[in-house]
DNA sequence: CGCGGAATTGATGTGCATCAACTCGGGTGG
DNA sequence: CCACCCGAGTTGATGCACATCAATTCCGCG
């Protein structure tokens, strides 16, 4: 990414190391000051905010190698909780040191811009599949999705394991849990998948790919 | 924000300013190479994005003092298209500029990272608005976000002009034109505001913030 | 082995989309 | 200056995808 190693040493001098957190320990809370931001290392996080009536939303989940936190930057405060979803080991980036480090190599001020730029993105990636896709091709996006994010790391991309309850990918999805135990059964009898509890197996991503193709309807439609 | 007349002459130096654009005219289109951030001097601008099916989404309208473009940043190239809805004055940023002169100055750094933020929050209440809140709350809810906006510029808060169609709140809001067109009579008659054509008069602020208050449901939800 | 939350399955309700018809308004040309 | 025209907006009727409510059943854990 244009950091030379003499980069990476440095960046890697104000990382800190957390001992593992288990399932349902916080990396922060909702109003917490923002100190740091977050890297998963192993294990997987999600991260929620709840609003003002205290209904809970899940904003996403996190799996090793992603980055967490940045909607704490504008206020100097936490704008979600994260919570580890299953035993995982978590580093910490001092912000303070982050923005001192980042005004001295140019190449790691722009690996900055363009992350916060692909969360924005993101975001309206996700804005897309919960106003404008229906319940099938939800959760479909969301098991190809996590399907890509292992085996980027090297894992199984066919057999995996749904650290989240069902709960959390309904919120997650804008679904109820009812809706989402009931299209993972349809995947289940169309052959698309093997569920049992949290466990996937055999995920047919081509075919779940296929659902998603784009629709006979052809929508004109000037901006 | 922390930077001294001298860092504002600095960044001054790099802003364009563009002739007036009218109506239809565009500041960028998806797909397009990134290479400048772009700033509402006067009038207001509508970005979309539009998915492989060609179907459109108005992603924000963006009004005089705002910034548009951030998402262009991750991959060099405009994720979205910028149109403006009427004649409108515009500065243009220079990408790259704005990248040297950030690293020269931490504070405009930090403001950079701020604004790149405040967008991600930004999307993740506009996504609670689209997925937790029904048609009446989203409108009440734009209503009093461009109002707000409008007063912070020193414009009328109460009487306004809506330059965009209802076609485009519709699906700013993820809803139907005719339900636009249908919640603004319902407004209309409950002597919330008066509106004609665009022009809208007589909003009253508070009746519409009543209509968001904390609904009575208690909702006990742990995260 | 038995408890309690998670997950599944079924029955019913509803908010908004969609389809369809009509009206309004403002821009243009005769 | 007015008549026409066409897209934008409104209004009404119908349908449906998913929420919600209500039972079970499953499964992890003590």
């Amino acid at each position: 990414m244009g950091l030379t190693p003499d980069d990476v040493a440095r960046l890697d001098d104000i990382v800190k190391r957390k001992c593992p957190l288990h399932r349902g320990e916080y990396l922060f809370q909702e109003g917490e000051p923002f100190r740091a931001l977050y890297v998963v290392k192993s294990g997987s996080v999600k991260s929620y905010a709840r609003n003002a009536d205290g209904e809970v939303r899940v904003l996403g989940f996190h799996l090793p190698g992603e980055l967490i936190g940045l909607d704490g930057i504008e206020h100097n405060t936490h704008a979600c909780s994260a919570k580890v979803l299953e035993t995982s080991a978590i580093c910490e980036i001092p912000y303070a040191h982050l923005q001192t480090l980042s005004a001295a190599i140019p190449s790691l001020q722009q690996q900055m811009y363009r992350l916060l730029s692909k969360e924005i993105n993101r975001d309206n990636e996700m804005l897309f599949l919960l106003t404008n896709k229906n319940a099938d091709e939800r959760l479909a996006t969301f098991l190809i999705n996590l399907s890509g994010r292992l085996r980027k790391r090297g894992l199984c991309a066919t057999d995996f394991y749904l650290s989240m309850p069902r709960h959390d990918i309904a919120s997650y999805l804008n679904l109820s849990a009812e809706t989402v135990s009931r299209r993972f059964t349809h995947f289940q009898k169309a052959g698309l998948l093997d569920i049992s509890g949290k466990h996937v197996q055999r995920l047919d991503i081509p075919a779940l790919e296929g659902m998603l193709a784009v629709g006979m309807t052809v929508t004109i439609n000037k901006g």
